[in-house]
DNA sequence: AAAACAATCTAAACTTGTTTAGAATTCGTT
DNA sequence: AACGAATTCTAAACAAGTTTAGATTGTTTT
């Protein structure tokens, strides 16, 4: 059988004081209440002695505070995701607060049900979100309007919110610029359909507007749907029909990390020799692996560490300010081109 | 300000009935208090109207559970981990529990704050966890004895315990085996230093014993340790020390994923050409992108999935037996090689 | 010596749900 | 009509903390 927890009643026994005292004491607000010094330390070492540790959930229930951040992120396993896990984690623990990732696997049902779980039942604190939804029309439940929400990666347009996310547009913007001087005039944009992700639609919008300022005509052609529920083997028929259509296309840029390793795989599986072939390889989103992958990869890095950092102290800021509504901050980082060669 | 929250009691009021009645009926426990079918109907569906979700603190604090699982690993970022970490939340979202991720960052002593926070206050109603401990003394304190953990990737010889692992041993003799079959008689193995876990120790036994199947005798120079502190900086300059001696080594075997993309990136820095040198390149955890790096890399492929959904089940049979304690359960996945060519 | 005041502590209420023990009503049976 | 049994429901206790309002005790002031 599982030994007794240690209760604060306990402690107030062993001590004849109140519990009410113990409690004071354990949260460090002692001198607020004016308990002493002497009584203070008998308590702390009493508590020390016996092992004590606050039932969380009596806490939360009680203060309305869970000390918890939840993380929904599509799918953990994307290392971009992971990354920002991490990083989050680590900013939050220095905080005080622990995170409770949670991955909906790009399943908007599964996303909304984990937050009202999370959110509306006030099982976190705050909430920091890569969403899948389509709209915002879900956030602008009376339940969730007042809740401390920060998007990360993507937002929703059509409502106000807090947000952290790379510049999808400059980095984008910036990598077919690269390609441009490079010498490239038929670069093939890989994207993802449905794609309403505000990050994915302005990473096409940046695409598109560095080919117009060199005066080269944006062609429908070059604007692969790739469907997301089947990239693999989309990205794998579409691609082949495509390689041999003219004119020759002299650039693939795909606008993801599952687009860019779904293109490895055909290559790979068909022989493409992206070098001999002339073509450029380019990705939106960069993998430490891609250092040694045979077609070099020119990449947009997004500054993983810091979003991470930045979600988590906004989130912690939500908090605080619960009341103080000063507006909606909207945080826009700057990517950087990883060009190897 | 925010909506105030439907309360059973707010239901209770609307209907003239007791919140006893409510919670009954909602707990889908009406028919075990023998609530009639009408009375069952019209409290759900004004629950329903009322958009009533139960407070998780309230409950918890009241049944002892929590219905959420926590997953402790040292690092989310890694793949190995996030990939596990995907399966084992999926799993358990079928059985209607939540996953709690918690990067420990390889630190003994977070993981044991976190496993205090988590398992002792009964936050969480089991513990999945890559533990990054040493001993088994510290589970095996009286609070933790009776609580359900489930240890998984690495597990610790001196204490009894459940735990899903892939069988590295032999999964690293099978990989040794293979390196000996393409000709290699100079296996330069790298591991991790200190390394007391489990899964490195007896990949290294693996290694061994495959050795001495074939009369291959092991020398101490071509088991070389590199600090966990500073894994990059080690390897370079070790691999690039050993790589001028003789006898020249045939292949590189390192024993896990990190120590893969070390030696990737001391290839790509100093322009090693593996397969030019004839050097066979091999690693204990498989990446996918694996697929596509320049020197070939022959890896040993952990059944993540497999390994996240026994370690989930495992955990959910732990719960529900309590007290019926019937042994400790061990559950060895096999490997598989991935031989690229 | 009584009143005023500060210093130190405590009883009880409160958070929201679950569970126990038992109440009220209806029904069947002798 | 009275009794026991079944059906349906409820009051109160309980989980383990935090917070409010107020009680003691001792000290200073007039």
């Amino acid at each position: 059988m599982a030994i007794k927890k240690t209760l604060l009643e306990d402690i107030a026994k062993e001590l004849n004081v109140s519990k009410t005292l113990v409690s004071m004491v354990i949260n460090g607000k002692g001198d607020a209440y004016g308990i002493s010094k002497k009584t203070q330390e008998k308590v702390l070492s009493k508590a020390g002695e016996m092992e004590y540790t606050p039932n969380v959930f009596a806490r939360a229930l009680r203060t309305g505070k869970s000390h918890l951040i939840g993380l929904l992120v599509a799918d953990i396993s994307n290392p971009f995701y992971s990354n920002i896990a991490k990083h989050v984690e680590k900013e939050l623990a220095a905080k005080g607060y622990n995170l409770m990732i949670c991955s909906t696997d790009e399943n908007v049902e599964r996303e909304e049900k984990l937050i009202s779980l999370f959110a509306e039942q006030h099982m976190i604190d705050g909430l920091i979100i890569a969403t899948t939804n389509t709209s915002g029309e879900f956030f602008n439940k009376e339940r969730l309007r007042n809740f401390p929400i920060v998007f990360i990666d993507r937002y929703l347009p059509d409502i106000e919110s807090n947000y952290v996310v790379a510049n999808n547009y400059q980095g984008s913007y910036e990598l077919t610029d690269l390609l441009i001087h490079k010498g490239c005039k038929n670069i093939l944009a890989l994207n993802i359909t449905p794609s309403h992700i505000s990050s994915l639609t302005e990473r096409i919008k940046g695409y598109k507007d560095a080919l117009t300022k060199y005066d080269i005509p944006f062609k429908e052609d070059n604007l692969m749907e790739i469907s997301f529920n089947n990239i693999q083997k989309d990205v794998r028929e579409k691609l082949l029909k495509r390689l041999k259509q003219s004119p020759k296309i002299d650039a693939i840029y795909t606008l993801n990390n599952h687009l860019a390793t779904a293109c490895l795989h055909v290559f790979n599986e068909i022989g493409f020799d992206a070098k001999k072939e002339g073509v450029l390889f380019a990705s939106f989103d960069d993998i430490n692996l891609f250092d040694f992958v045979k077609p070099n990869v020119i990449s947009v890095s997004q500054p993983l560490e810091q979003i991470g950092i930045e979600a988590a102290n906004l989130a912690l800021q939500l908090i605080d300010s619960k009341n103080s509504d000063s507006g909606f901050k909207k945080v826009v980082l700057p990517t950087s081109i990883i060009s190897r060669n």
